[in-house]
DNA sequence: GTATAAACTAAGCCATGGCTAAATTTAAGA
DNA sequence: TCTTAAATTTAGCCATGGCTTAGTTTATAC
């Protein structure tokens, strides 16, 4: 599978600098996102099953301690994302609403899609769990295209 | 092609706090390796196709300052990927030339995989560089299936 | 009601990877 | 050669998101 070096270089030529620059870009920008999407789109799901989000559940779901859950529980807030007083449960804003349901819905397709391509559910919910912040709308189609083939 | 939040919680429950805590490990450790892998998969292009890695070149490709590729570029040293003297150009280790072919091996995978299944080239050089940190084995290998397949 | 446990917050540490401004070194040109 | 431009380094700033340890508040149990 793997190809010869000097073919390589005749095959794939390097990238027009900006072009390759603007790629990375909307990688950095998606990482920007990245956090905050998991966080309400937890939170969220939290909410919607236990009744409530607490920080200790979303640390553990998160694999972090409950410090670092915090802090960044704190920019969301911050940011619009959630509300929250001391001491209490976590709420998503309309806007932290708004988000987890786009994120849930953009994690569930590319989780269907790899379901689809025959991968296992395990790896499909490890992989998913990371791809989904870098898939564009068109890529996104395309998944669904292939969801929704016979 | 969304979902009635009610069915939702029925149809995709939360998972085991455990497994979804792995998913997340795993997903913090691809980040990790992310620079390091987009770093040494672009010294090793410019090598090839230039000659020579030069920092400032580096840094026009990835769209950041010379000064941030820069230290990048001596955490890489320090971790034993690349080798450079001062003002000179750069040079992959073994370790580091190791991880550039296996690095372009997989983005290759994901950038032909996104053209086949009917994603613009423009787009699929985008999704391809965010996507191929996140690619199991197991998930490159339903790729390859794919692009294989008449 | 009070003691204890659980949850949360506060404080402060670290690494990564962005940035700018200002030196320094190397390369190029007149 | 000598001047100047380009490349690189140095220094120091910032935000994010990990961590631990220790204090505070709330909830639980008796
Ligand atoms: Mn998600
Ligand atoms: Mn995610
Ligand atoms: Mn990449
Ligand atoms: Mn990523």
């Amino acid at each position: 599978m793997s190809v010869d070096p000097a073919k390589r270089t005749a095959e794939r030529p390097l990238q027009e600098p900006d072009a390759q620059a603007e790629a990375f870009a909307v990688v950095r920008q998606a990482h920007q996102m990245e956090t905050t999407e998991d966080y309400v789109e937890l939170i969220d799901d939290l909410i919607t099953s236990q009744g409530e989000a607490r920080l200790v559940e979303v640390a553990e779901r998160l694999g972090i301690s409950q410090p670092s859950a915090g802090k960044t529980v704190a920019r969301l807030q911050r940011e619009g994302y959630v509300t929250s007083e001391p001491y209490r449960s976590i709420f998503l804003t309309e806007k932290g609403k708004k988000l987890a349901d786009a994120s849930r819905e953009r994690h569930d397709v590319v989780y269907q899609f790899l379901l689809k391509i025959g991968v296992s559910d395990t790896t499909a919910k490890i992989d998913s769990e990371g791809l989904e912040h870098h898939v564009s709308e068109e890529t996104l189609d395309a998944f669904r295209r292939i969801i929704n083939a016979r």
